[in-house]
DNA sequence: CTCACACTACACAGATCTGTGAAGGCAGCG
DNA sequence: CGCTGCCTTCACAGATCTGTGTAGTGTGAG
């Protein structure tokens, strides 16, 4: 998957956007194809199946999601800095604009079948995104980082999915000023 | 919608476990109609449209959960208690077994069109649960409750998508933790 | 007895869904 | 030149989707 032909790339990124807008069931591959500029055999000979197109979609994403906060986190070095680092990568992400809410969780609410592709990357993302807090908590000294890592994952998870449904201001910052109180009852 | 005919009131029911469980363009209106022990024309004759009937599943939802969190809230009467409430609720709710996240939330994922009937639905079911919080801690004597308001949102959203999607135990526990600690941080 | 109502039976419309089969064009490369 | 890889065209299969039209059965209330 690292080389991609032109025409897998344009089906990936018409698929990317379309499934994330309107929901995976909702776009058919006729229209992601016609998108693209290319033939529905051209999806089915880069692609293989439907399935297979959503995990390529969501594992792309996931690479790039955990790239951003990687780099986020590694230009900070202050400790506490760093944990609340993902925190400052989601709100610049909301307030660039059209937020449906986290992919994942997106994802995850249409498909029911442990046995689909797309199920271990969606679970897999949320705890990398855990693990990584976990770390950095142990970084600044947490002894016991395991609640407070679950708890930042589910304020960021809450943050993603509020200001989308709840389509309510001021999310991203109440957000931080929580994680940073969490994160100060953690470290004393 | 007060009082349903015998048929409604099945097709209601299998409509909102089979939505739950699968996803709303997962569940076509055949399948509930036959599991419901019902023809597509009553489905019909009842609802109308597959869209009023996603909208009334939700809405009794709503009204059910409202309900019980509300009981919750009442049944304490020291204040910071009556603001745990709803964590409490969600704690044993997601106890109680088969847990695939917030139903408002996954419907929201796969709901594109904010003139769908079930659009406003979803979001109202957030702001009346930000509202409670509000004024819950309006009552214990937080002066600007908003932005405690909106953590504890935050919060309970996020409990309840990553005990799903992450599949990981400990969540409600954690969560109630982290929301004490705000609160606590509000009163103070 | 009559009328409204809940519901059944069943066919059908028209669209859309995922996925395949067969044949061929065209470019780059050995 | 011949081969491989990317892509097109087009037809088609078979299922499934939401929604409707028509006709008729059974029941309880006035």
């Amino acid at each position: 998957m690292t080389t991609m032909t032109p025409g897998a790339r344009r089906i990936l990124d018409v698929a990317a956007e379309l499934f994330y807008a309107h929901g995976i069931h909702a776009v058919g591959v006729d229209t992601i194809a016609a998108e693209s500029g290319v033939t529905k055999r051209t999806l089915y000979d880069r692609f293989g199946s439907k399935d297979v197109l959503v995990a390529t979609y969501l594992r792309e994403r996931d690479e790039r999601w955990r790239a951003r906060v990687s780099a986020a986190v590694a230009a900070e070095s202050e400790p506490a800095r760093r944990v609340l680092a993902p925190f400052a990568v989601l709100a610049d992400w909301v307030a660039e604009g059209t937020s449906r809410g986290c992919a994942f969780v997106n994802a995850f609410a249409e498909i029911d079948d442990p046995g689909h592709p797309a199920f271990a990357v969606i679970r897999d993302e949320k705890r990398w995104l855990r693990d990584l807090f976990a770390t950095e908590l142990a970084g600044a000294g947490v002894a016991d980082a395991e609640t407070p890592a679950r708890q930042l994952l589910v304020l960021h998870e809450g943050a993603l999915v509020t200001h989308a449904v709840a389509a309510e201001p001021g999310v991203p910052a109440a957000t931080e000023a929580a994680a940073r109180l969490l994160v100060d009852a953690a470290l004393s």
